[in-house]
DNA sequence: ACGACATTCTAGCGGCGCTAGACATCCTGC
DNA sequence: GCAGGATGTCTAGCGCCGCTAGAATGTCGT
């Protein structure tokens, strides 16, 4: 009773992440646009409704993709910051180059994560512990006698996410990225905020 | 032969902007994603193909949209920097704060300019003035004299756009924009870049 | 008045997210 | 060992989407 229900955990478990892998492999490959609940199903070698045994609809295993994204890229900061020398300039600076290459590098996920409407709940109580630590490696890059990193690491996040999503339609040349990295890094780390 | 033609233009014309204009104010009251050709076709009391001998296809249509949209904020972000002091910290900031309030103001304006997928040219040789005006703004904040005032535009207007959109999906807190907006404003005018 | 042309509509294609209800499979208690 | 009920899976289909072929309607120059 115990143990075949375990079993079944386990099974319920691998065909979770196999479809939120699928899913995202898809998307990496073809984009978001082409990941279909019919294409992911079959992919999958399952029907259409168990998708649905498993997420409440289409968003919530671009949630699930998305979380997924979050595991990859909070620890990708972290090594960044901590292989930074400690001066807080050059940590700034190398989590921020880090984000960008994530971007570039995976665009599909990138976009689960930042731009598709998913139920993920961002800066909030339930926020998922991936979501925050990702964060959080901003807020570490600035002073923690400063009780405004808070607020430096959402306008920093929000000045890469901008970059990164204008060049990613080519809403501003794709090429310059680097040298806006190095303009947007001089100015918030360069005078430290009155 | 000609005065009917003429005529024809004339009642075409009117008719282009009568779908621009539903399919806008569609989206404003209900969002994008309530925008379908069936009901935008209801709405201007015209079956769906008319939509088609006008625009190549939805996408064609939300450009459309978003085009009014730049014809919009050009003159707006104009107005606000022109009254604004001549001092360059000044005007960067009124700009910025009219484009935020834009954001805010006309969301679904908005997303057709920045987020949703349109044919529009950015950036390039075909850009239409309005885009290229509206960019413009942000590089005149900036002294001529720099040849680096371009750069500095799109990071301003890339950190924009990112708290607009991450406080508009509930990413970063949606209060404390006001603040984002005057460290964002104090790193990029405060220090005149190396 | 009428043939030629342009315009607009009806009807429908293939595909979407999602779900009801039939069917198979497996565990449990006798 | 086996009936019966729970569990899991599938087939089929609903209402909607963007888009288009071809019929029907109207309009114009001669």
């Amino acid at each position: 009773m115990s143990a075949i229900n375990e079993r079944r955990e386990r099974e319920r478990a691998r065909r979770h992440q196999l479809i939120v892998t699928a899913a995202r492999e898809l998307a990496e490959v073809e984009g978001w646009e082409a990941v279909t609940t019919r294409r992911l199903a079959e992919r999958v070698e399952y029907s259409q409704p168990v998708l649905y045994s498993h997420f409440k609809g289409k968003d919530a295993i671009v949630g699930a993709v998305a979380l997924d994204g979050f595991s990859e890229l909070a620890p990708r900061l972290r090594r960044a910051r901590e292989a930074a020398a400690p001066e807080p300039g050059d940590a700034l600076r190398a989590v921020c180059l880090a984000y960008l290459e994530f971007a570039t590098e995976r665009p599909a996920l990138y976009q689960a994560m930042f731009v598709l409407p998913t139920d993920l709940k961002f800066a909030s109580d339930e926020t998922p512990p991936p979501l925050r630590a990702a964060f959080d490696e901003f807020v570490n890059c600035f002073s923690p006698d400063d009780d405004r990193r808070e607020l430096f690491a959402e306008v920093t996040w929000s000045a890469l996410h901008g970059m990164a999503v204008l060049s990613g339609s080519g809403r501003i040349p794709p090429g310059s990225q680097d040298d806006r990295l190095d303009f947007l890094v001089s100015q918030i780390a360069g005078t430290p905020a009155d």
